[in-house]
DNA sequence: TCCAATTAGTTTTCAATCTGAACTATATGG
DNA sequence: CCATATAGTTCAGATTGAAAACTAATTGGA
């Protein structure tokens, strides 16, 4: 007999239903919907979200926020909102710096910090203490602010197996099959700590806190090329987990050797190293290069200006291939790309035109307004949808002060 | 208030049960499953199976088949399997001929007819109406057979709506836009005739009915280069339903123009016209052209080897970007690539090892063995799994003789 | 031959959870 | 101050699976 899906039980429809009444009211955010403004909103009648409604507020997820007045006739309605003494830590390792935030459930930064930190080719035992010190101040805001932390989410620069907490490869930190202990920075949060890769993090906070729409790419220019691809306003993180690697997408068959073993890759043309190269930027840190490339660029220095002009031209050739294959028509800028976007994008816009004409309407083609703060609020918006998802498992598990 | 999903219903539960039960028959296949085996498979109880069964056995769509003995103690189990009197309809048009099957519920391919057709050109009307007369073959094998026909699945090579039945594109039929009305070859069939795509659907027929994985890669070497993209044992469809365009992947960013409007694209190398013209194969129909190009390569003809080689190389391109983009491991060959394999296949292994080190083992590189009747297969399949994903709706709508 | 053991499948009781209708609660406005 | 309107709760009824007890059918050994 062949292994199936779970079956049925009476109890999942209300799992589902919790879920569905959690999500309605994240949804109408700042709106704060009466229960019976979510009867009408799910299809459920008044006396079911009433049951569901109650469960929510007992676990602490949702508060009622006083009377609801619309200056119409008749009894007016509890609001209800996702609390706000309920938050997620999020976390980010790069290479460097290290950021830490504390997000609350209805996805309002609450406290945000980042330190300078030369992470590349320290250990990662290393990196987790320093880490560590920024997550307490975390912690001592969200007491201050008597918000109860539910969890952390930790993004990283590289592949990461998420299940058993290793960092597969993280290329730019010379990290290798390294097995992190996240959990660790966060002893007692009920939900533990989720380790996620850096691009998908960024766009899905992208997706949740800031523009992105229901189907796009998200690429990120770090040190490599990464990327992120929302379907259907979930991450697509393929059977491996490792999908998105835009980075590694061929665009020239006789290109230059990869640090990944292939030839031709993009981030072998749009890597910042390669622009920083073809700019003929001198070495140094990378905040200092970038400083001196936007310098060069807006002194319309001709290398500078080839260099960001190529990379934009192959970064059109992957994303016209990508966006075919995936047949998705948008895409979203971030990390390097979206300072460099002002020079970059009528050389990606052009080349798209010219490999897959039509496919993308210019104006589809947006850069992130989210900052560094996009892959701290995605990191933490994971847990925070997943408790959002499956409401049930955190009225059992989470029964915090 | 947001739209949302709708809400469970304590009804919803056996909706998911019946499919439960309905796929695990299916996938046990020949091994005829009785009450007390499902119950065991599902984790649903004894008593909730056998409810479950005598709905679908009401229903027609599950049958008995005598006692099950497996010379053991104990009273024997009733074997059950799916009716093998429901049956789909498949049916094919392609450039140079047109196909109809009667698939039955377990995937029998009940009858088979095939008919060259020139359909280059000539107007969907007229194609519709020579399918008929094939159609009507099935239709009357099907009664002879006592097979009660559901509904139909209708593969054309190029791009559909499927919602509202209209062949956006299909280059290789010069047809642009074109609403089709399939229903009307299948009059009084309960569940209508499903509109896809050719490459699409040989990707499903390989899944259910070949030796597809659970994720990999279909590529269909029709006139053009299409593909079919299966992800955890479902067709991945994109946003907008055109996924899988591998043959407008861009293999070359100097290569020549496509028909698209695009440039560099795979087909534009690994076209069937691409490799014929490389190959000096004079002008002629497909198949005098298929048997050249194979008598050439059989002869070693240094062009031919050349023409074939090459277009293993640039499938390799587009094979190892689209693999890591989506993080798939496995890649089915089909149509032309099929009859090419033996000289394509070194090729195309060695340009994945290049562009995509250590990404796919040369064992997952394998050949369709479904031949012509994959697409058939697929086609019907469409059909099939609806039903065995959502029996409830056909027990309201399907009350067949 | 016949009964204990064994396995298949059904019946019965119970709990979960939704719907729908009736009911209570609380506001507005003439 | 009461008619009206809207929010929210209570309760009966229906659906459905779990659990356990029961019936059915077969094997194998006494």
């Amino acid at each position: 007999m062949n292994e199936s899906a779970a079956p049925g039980r009476v109890g999942d429809v209300r799992r589902r239903n919790l879920s569905l009444v959690l999500d309605s009211i994240a949804r109408t955010g700042d709106a704060k919907p009466s229960r019976a403004q979510l009867a009408a909103g799910t299809g459920l009648t008044k006396a079911a979200v009433s049951s569901l409604v109650a469960d929510l507020v007992e676990s602490g997820l949702v508060s009622e926020v006083g009377l609801y007045r619309d200056g119409e006739r008749g009894r007016p309605g509890q609001g209800l909102e996702l609390s706000s003494r309920r938050g997620v830590v999020g976390m980010e390792i790069n290479v460097d710096y290290l950021a830490v935030g504390l997000v609350d459930l209805g996805g309002n930064l609450r406290f945000h910090s980042t330190v300078e930190s030369r992470n590349r080719g320290m250990a990662p035992g290393e990196v987790m203490e320093r880490l560590r010190g920024l997550v307490s101040e975390a912690v001592a805001a969200a007491a201050a602010e008597k918000v109860a932390i539910m969890g952390g989410g930790l993004a990283v620069p590289g592949q990461v197996d998420e299940q058993r907490n290793i960092v597969l490869s993280a290329p730019n930190l010379h990290w290798e099959n390294e097995q992190l202990d996240p959990g660790s920075l966060l002893e007692g949060a009920p939900l533990g700590v989720r380790l996620s890769n850096e691009a998908n993090s960024a766009a899905l906070g992208e997706l949740w806190y800031g523009n992105g729409p229901a189907d796009f790419l998200y690429v990120s220019g770090e040190v490599g090329v990464g990327g992120g691809v929302i379907i259907g306003s979930d991450l697509y993180l393929g059977p491996g987990g490792s999908a998105g690697e835009l980075g590694h997408i061929v665009v020239h068959p006789e290109g230059p050797e990869c640090s990944c073993g292939g030839a031709g890759c993009l981030e072998t043309f749009a890597g910042q190293e390669a622009i920083f190269d073809a700019a003929n930027i001198p070495e140094g840190s990378l905040s200092e290069r970038t400083e001196q490339l936007l310098a060069a660029l807006a002194a319309r220095e001709p290398h500078a200006l080839k260099a960001v002009h190529d990379a934009g031209r192959y970064l059109g050739v992957a994303l016209a291939s990508s966006a075919r294959l995936m047949d998705i028509d948008a895409i979203v800028l971030g990390g390097h790309f979206a300072l460099l976007a002002e020079w970059l994008r009528p050389a990606l816009l052009a080349s798209l035109e010219r490999y897959a004409p039509g496919l993308l309407e210019p104006k589809n083609l947006t850069v992130s307004g989210l900052e560094h703060s996009g892959t701290l609020l995605g990191a933490a918006g994971q847990v925070i949808r997943s408790v959002i998802e499956s409401p049930f498992e955190f009225l059992l598990a989470g029964k915090l002060a």
